[in-house]
Parts: C-alpha cells; sequence; structure tokens
DNA sequence: TGTACATCAGTGAACGCGCGTTCACTGATGTAC
DNA sequence: TGTACATCAGTGAACGCGCGTTCACTGATGTAC
C-alpha cells in the first residue's frame, strides 16, 4: 500500500517549504534574486544546504514555486478586484490593488519586477502568464462596461506593462513620492484604457 | 612633469578596455549581467583576471561604464532622431528608433531592460537619468508640435516605459511577432502622447 | 498485538572548483638633467 | 647625447572562501502480515 504520511508530517514540511520561499524573497530583495545561492538561502531558512534537495532540484525550481504560488495568488487577488470594481472604477482599482501590493509585499513585487525580464526563460514565461491572465481582466473589465469589444486586448497589456512598472518605482522610495506616482499611473492607464 | 603616454599606448589601452566592455554585454546576454564575475570577463575579454583592476575596481564600476559610453551613446541617438522627425511623425520614429536598437545591439539592450530594475541601485539610477533624457526629448518633440506644453512631462516617461518594455520583448524573439509588437507600440505611445 | 520492513525529511563530512583579491615582478616607455 | 629614475598595463603564483553536489547515515513514522 502507498506510503502515507500524517497529516502533521505534511505540514512540517510545508512549513520548512515556505521557510525556503520566504528566505529567498528577503535575500533576494537584498542583493537581486539572480545571484542567490542554494546554500545561502537554505542557512537563511534554518536548514542544512542538503536538505534543500529535499523541496527543489535547484533554485530556479524554487523561482518557478515563488510564482505558482505566492505570484500568482497576488496577481489573481488584484485581478478579482478589478473584476469586482464597479462602474468605470476599474481603473483606479488597478492602480490602487497595484500600489497596495507592492507596499505590503516588497519583495515579491521586487521579485516579480526583476524576474520578469530576468535571466532565466523559464521564469520569464511564467511570469508572463501570469501577468496576461491580469490583462485579461483588466481587458474584460474594461469592454464589459461599455458593451463592446473594440478596444484592443493589447491596450491591456499596455497597461500592465505601466501597473507592474510602477510597482518598481514604488519600490524605489526616493524615485517619486507615491502620489505622483499614483497620478502618473493613474492618468497614463486610464488614457490607454480610453477611460 | 606629467607623466604622459604615447597615443599609441593609450588607444591600446582603450582597446583592452573596450574589449571588457563588449565580453561583459556578450556574456551577460547569456546568464544575465548580475551573475557575472570578474574572473569570467577577464577571460573572454582575453586578459589576466588580475588585470581587470588596471580598469576598473569592480564589475559595478564596468556596469557604470557600460551605461556611461555605451548605453548613453544609443540613447542620445534616438533622441536625436526624435527630435529631427518632421511633423507629427515622432511616435513613429521613436518605435522605430527602438526597434531597430534592439535588433542591432540586443545584448546592449538587454543590459539596460534588466539593470534598470537589477539589483545595483547605482546603476538603477544612472539609467533612470539616461531614459529621462529620452523622455525629455519625446516630450520637447510633442509639445514643440502643438506650440503647447499642456501634455504632462508624466505622459513621456510613461511612453518611454513602453518603448523600453517593448524593446525587451522584441529580445524574445518567441514572444511575439515584430509587426505585431511595432504595431501595439504605435497605439500605445500614440495613445499615450495624444497623437 | 508484535515484528520486520519501507519511506522519507533532515544531516555532517567530504569533494573539487571557481571566485575575488594580494603581491611582487616584468618590460616598455616617458621624464629629468 | 647618455643615464638614472618614474610610471603603468599586464602577469603568474598564491591565499582563503563559499559554492553545488555526493554520500551514507539517523530517526521518526507508516505499512504488511
Amino acid at each position: 500500500m502507498a506510503f502515507r504520511p500524517s497529516a502533521e508530517k505534511r505540514e512540517e514540511k510545508e512549513r520548512v517549504r515556505a521557510a525556503l520561499l520566504s528566505a529567498a524573497l528577503r535575500l533576494g530583495a537584498v542583493h537581486g534574486f539572480a545571484s542567490l545561492g542554494l546554500r545561502e538561502v537554505s542557512r537563511e531558512a534554518g536548514i542544512a544546504p542538503t536538505s534543500f534537495y529535499r523541496h527543489f532540484a535547484d533554485m530556479e525550481e524554487l523561482g518557478a514555486a515563488i510564482i505558482g504560488e505566492l505570484v500568482s495568488a497576488v496577481v489573481g487577488s488584484i485581478s478579482e478586484q478589478v473584476l469586482k470594481s464597479t462602474d468605470d472604477a476599474f481603473v483606479a482599482t488597478s492602480v490602487d490593488a497595484a500600489l497596495r501590493a507592492a507596499e505590503r509585499e516588497p519583495e515579491l513585487i521586487r521579485f516579480v519586477v526583476a524576474e520578469r525580464v530576468g535571466a532565466s526563460a523559464q521564469l520569464r514565461g511564467l511570469l508572463r502568464s501570469e501577468l496576461a491572465a491580469l490583462a485579461r481582466a483588466l481587458h474584460t473589465a474594461c469592454v464589459g462596461l461599455r458593451a463592446s469589444d473594440l478596444l484592443p486586448l493589447m491596450a491591456a497589456e499596455s497597461a500592465v506593462v505601466l501597473l507592474v512598472d510602477g510597482c518598481g518605482q514604488a519600490l524605489d522610495t526616493t524615485a517619486r513620492s507615491r502620489s505622483q506616482l499614483r497620478d502618473s499611473l493613474l492618468w497614463g492607464v486610464g488614457r490607454l484604457l480610453g477611460a
């Protein structure tokens, strides 16, 4: 019969796995995910370097898990807020939801902004998929309101580009004040989506 | 009296220095500038690792040189083309100049796209300055044509964000066809600059 | 119930490797007088 | 003109260090009968 670890065991493994993801994000925010090593992350997570292999084959697989679990959740939440927004407030909703995400989970957003154009083609592809979902949500919210699908999907894709870049700027606190940044995004996204 | 190396000597040093910049871009395009080592770059450039220090204190200084010399030239060239463009063709001019740069110097553009949101705050700052110059050129071309400065500078800044991101997409050939990408950029930049 | 066995997360020792950096040196060439 | 000295790009040997990976092991716990 199949070997079935107890729920307690599975939860413990899950906790260590989550510690690895969190450690990678914490360290990655300091000196970049790309230069992160398996030993460094394991140390930060409080396990022996050799135990890393019980969870991931290498750092890229860990990066993929960050996207599939953490990024996916945040992007899904933003999409949900956009789709639920009433009237034509979806522009402000998307901008504020994005900026709130950057404020709440700066390390995760730093990861997204950097790895979207990073060295790993695999991670770039995974992030492209996640953000394409957000673009679709934005597009749906937009055309749904005016009962027309004349607005091209690429408009929503461009809006997502501005949103992601805006999140990146939000992380460099010195770059621009929050309110300036918000105004700029409201203007740009609004203009692209014709609201 | 001051020591003055001959022109020949100075040119030779300049050649080695250029070889280092070029080697860093070549290798960086493969597995990312962030993970590049001084030894790796020196090997590629054909000098001993210890000779690296005759030119740069570390890899970050080399990155700054790439920006100050190579990126600056390309951005300046694009700005110039935009400012010289006649009528309201400056949108198409900027898009085509950017895409042409991505085609001609993919490694340099990859560097810009990645390091703009990379781990080094210094390089991010330098790139922000370079791209701000492009935004100003775009803004000037735009308001000059309609004899009004009502268009906010942030419109041009957002347009630059789209242009840079578009260059990044152009490097992933599988992502979108060139013509689709061009259309998308023409549409987005045009929309932002109100042309 | 007891016993023998399987599974599996975590471990410490050990490996070979490439890294950044230092050092003292070479050899070519410019400067001073 | 010749001679003594300064400058400086490039070099090879050597250093200590952290890395990714392998290996055989432990100990807890589930499974079979």
